[in-house]
DNA sequence: TGAAATACCTCATATCACGATGTATATCGT
DNA sequence: ACGATATACATCGTGATATGAGGTATTTCA
């Protein structure tokens, strides 16, 4: 898929991906995986960015002998996902003018 | 709109807007501009990216004592069109994981 | 025992949207 | 006649960001 596609997608999709249950990176990349690559280094990325934008928030807790970094969605994050399904019927639209036959 | 949502959707847009007919710069920006915001820095920028590309070719046309450039459309440009219906589909399947409510 | 999986992190690089800025002509209202 | 607006092109610097390459450390399992 392009690149430039991914943009605005992968933070949502991570987001999205921690909406329902406090999750951590590893985990997260391998929910996401199926829909979109990501790779580690891009998804820390995006973890640390949402984290300054108050849209998650983090707690260490130790599991197994590893630390393990757990992130939990805020009101923030939510609100994202939210704007994006109003984004989303702009989308739409951006794909019917591009699939438009006569024109 | 969301800034990151919109790559890789713009070139895509340009492409479709010279699809049917050949176009120049400032008619571009009236065609997309209901759709998706579309700068004139911006589609210059796109414009040449694309040529460089090789998905569209130029030519000079001169019009009422001004230049125009107008753009026309190849087939390497078809087939980023092709190439994009095919991503939408994987862009529906992240739409769906986002907006999946129980998981 | 050693490879693979788990789990975290950082840095440099390349790509890109966009505001600001600049040039020049045509049109239209007053 | 004149100034504003529309038409039409272009460039540059900035900030945002995805990713590969690299790094650390523990656990699991063949």
């Amino acid at each position: 898929m392009d690149i430039q596609l991914k943009r605005g997608l992968l933070d949502v999709c991570v987001l999205a991906s921690i909406k329902n249950e406090d999750s951590y990176g590893y985990k997260i990349i391998k929910d996401v995986s199926p829909y979109v690559e990501l790779s580690e280094s891009t998804l820390y990325t995006i973890l640390k960015r949402l984290e300054t934008k108050n849209m998650l928030s983090v707690r260490s807790i130790e599991h197994a002998g590893r630390l393990r970094k757990y992130y939990h969605i805020t009101s923030l994050g939510l609100q994202r996902i939210e704007s994006f399904k109003v984004e989303w019927k702009e989308i739409v639209s951006i794909y019917k003018f591009i699939t438009k036959e006569d024109r």
